[in-house]
RNA sequence: GGCCCGUUGGUCAAGCGGUUAAGACACCGGCCUCUCACGCCGGUAACACGGGUUCGAUUCCCGUACGGGUCACCA
């Protein structure tokens, strides 16, 4: 077989050398042990947590090693490409603060090392696709979806490895003449297919940098380097592009191992050096009884804009994602509560090797302490602009007063022990909402000590010259004065001493007062909220619930 | 089914031949000059199983079980 002669029949149009190529993609100019990684996501529109948590790490990686993080859009499947997937991904990646240093844009690239877009480098993979043709390392197939549903058919009644291999590689041996017939009746369309040395007897040896030490089968199978459209698979344009990107690290999900003999085979047939890897542990979910993968279709949970539309703070979702991705990361963050999460010294020997679940109880917890930590100006801010994307009714009463907002949100803000009741800014309205006497809608549930009659008196003695008093020490003596004066016990010691002699305490009271103001049991500090809603307001809270006695 | 990866409390996990087997979340109890949210103190709870190797295995090896992943002209 002539294979020069091939390559030109299947490639005519091809005319660059792969030197031509490789030419345009120097080695990088960077310090020893910089990484060079990249995310590689496909413009689906669908954006998930598997993608941040791959993409955290590359991040880190590269930059945390003075190298490259670069994106590169895998749009080699036509069909699953959404209109404004590549804008979704630049939206999120921005959203989530993890800079790119070069890769696509929304218009065009940048970077040297382009085109970012594997669609646009069509030309290139097959400059290497007809190299291998020439090497006898590749060929054209021309085998029907038929054909190969058939072969596996074969397969399964046989009980034999399924694929396109052996006896079942069925165009792997044709003449140059056959070729020429099947490309004459394709009208030139066909499939370039990888021709397997790889033989399953043997084992090819290989090193994860998290999973470790690993031993597969070698490959025989002849995978689709280019698919019919010219375009390649995954396989191949992981080879070429990585390669010639010049990346060090290649970062993706374990689901990928099985295929790793296929590119450590083309690799090999490339004479190309191999990238280090990073398989990382999936992400999975509770389902009955049992963990599985987090599933882009079954679970709403996996999308990222789920977690923004609840209200989640970026800043949480990559905590929380640090948490599983470097196990002694939260070890960390206690010791370094308000360190910028950039500081942690990311270390892939940290990173797990099983799947974790996703914990959403865990995340709501480092939610919360993330919120706490927020300054009231911080949070009205994230508050707001969440408001206006999810909720613009309350948006338009946040944004009505900003100062009034920020008051709200300020109350138990800071200091060592901060209030940490939002989780997510889709709790904030139900937090806030009686500070807004357009949703103060209240349901008085007065405590057991002080129903009726009793939490009317209470209400009446303490409405009658109600005036705000000067400091919350001022306003709970005056409760406790009120408490003593209608016989309960002002003294919470003193009541549990003797409960039975008295009708309640002074925390009966102030409950009666707090539902009157808040219109519930629980609320922040009720002196706080007293003095923002305003003595008149107060006092036209206490008559609404007295008339309602 | 073949191949691959994994298995420490409910969850995330530390451990890397000898430990009272950390810590975090959740849960339960107590304390915290008014509730809640915090905070503090305490508690329940784990090395999948069976063989080896070894003076000694959670740790090393083999097997079993279970879980997961993957077997496309998808990535």
């Amino acid at each position: 077989m002539d294979y020069k002669a091939l390559a030109d029949i299947l490639f005519p149009h091809v005319t660059q050398t792969p030197e031509e190529v490789e030419a345009r993609y120097p080695a990088r100019d960077l310090p020893e042990g910089a990484k060079v990684t990249r995310m590689a996501p496909s413009p689906t529109g669908f954006m998930h947590l598997g993608n941040l948590y791959g993409a955290i790490t590359d991040e880190r990686l590269a930059h945390q090693s003075g190298g490259v993080f670069y994106l590169r859009i895998e749009d080699t499947d036509q069909k699953r490409e959404v209109e404004g997937g590549v804008e979704k991904i630049l939206e999120v990646f921005s959203e989530y603060g993890l800079p790119f240093d070069e890769g696509a844009t929304l218009d065009g690239d940048n970077g040297a090392y382009g085109p970012y877009r594997q669609r646009q480098r069509a030309g290139m993979y097959q400059v290497f696709g007809k190299w291998l043709v020439e090497q006898g390392k590749a060929y054209p197939c021309f085998c029907s979806e038929e054909e190969l549903a058939a072969i596996r058919e074969k397969q399964a009644a046989a009980k034999e490895n399924f694929g396109y291999y052996g006896k079942y590689a069925l165009h792997r041996d044709l003449s140059m003449e056959e070729i020429e017939a099947k490309l004459a009746q394709s009208g030139g369309v066909f499939v370039l297919r990888f021709r397997s040395e790889g033989d399953t007897e043997r084992r090819v040896k290989f090193t994860d940098l998290v999973k470790g030490n690993m031993e597969f089968p070698e490959n025989d199978q002849d995978i689709v380097l280019l698919k019919s459209d010219g375009i390649p698979t995954y396989h191949f344009a992981h080879v070429v592009d990585d390669h010639l990107m010049r990346t060090t690290h290649v970062v993706r999900g374990e689901e990928w191992l099985p295929t790793l003999p296929v590119h450590v085979q083309l690799f090999q047939a490339m004479g190309w050096r191999l990238p280090k890897y990073i398989h990382t542990a999936q992400l999975m979910k509770m389902d009955g009884g049992s963990k599985r993968k987090l599933s882009k279709r079954k679970d709403p949970e996996l999308a990222l804009d789920y977690y923004r539309e609840q209200g989640y703070t970026v800043a949480c979702l990559k905590e929380y994602l640090m948490t599983l991705l470097n196990s002694n990361f939260e070890e960390w963050r206690i010791a370094n509560p308000a360190a910028p999460l950039d500081a942690f010294p990311f270390n892939v020997k940290k990173m797990g090797v099983s799947g974790s679940l996703f914990d959403l109880d865990k995340l709501i917890d480092i939610s919360k302490n993330v919120v706490s930590r927020l300054t009231a100006e911080e949070a009205y801010d994230l508050l707001a602009a969440w408001a206006q994307r999810y909720d613009t009714e309350f948006a338009a009463l946040l944004t009505r007063d900003p100062a009034y907002s920020k008051a709200i949100l300020a109350i138990g803000r800071g200091g060592k022990k901060p209030r940490k009741d939002i989780a997510v800014w889709g709790e904030a309205k139900a937090y806030m909402d009686f500070f807004f006497d357009e949703l103060f809608q209240p349901e008085y549930a007065w405590p057991e000590n002080a129903t009726g009659a009793a939490a009317k008196q209470i209400l009446e003695a303490y409405a009658g010259d109600f005036a705000l008093p000067e400091d919350s020490g001022a306003w709970f003596d005056g409760v406790k004065a009120l408490a003593a004066s209608l016989g309960y016990a002002a003294d919470m010691k003193l009541y549990k001493q003797n409960p039975t002699e008295y009708p309640g305490n002074v925390g009966d009271v102030s409950m009666v007062l707090r539902v009157a103001v808040t219109g519930r049991q629980n609320s922040p500090d009720l002196f706080e909220v007293m003095k923002l809603l305003g003595a008149d307001r107060v006092k036209a809270r206490f008559n609404r619930a007295i008339a309602s006695l």
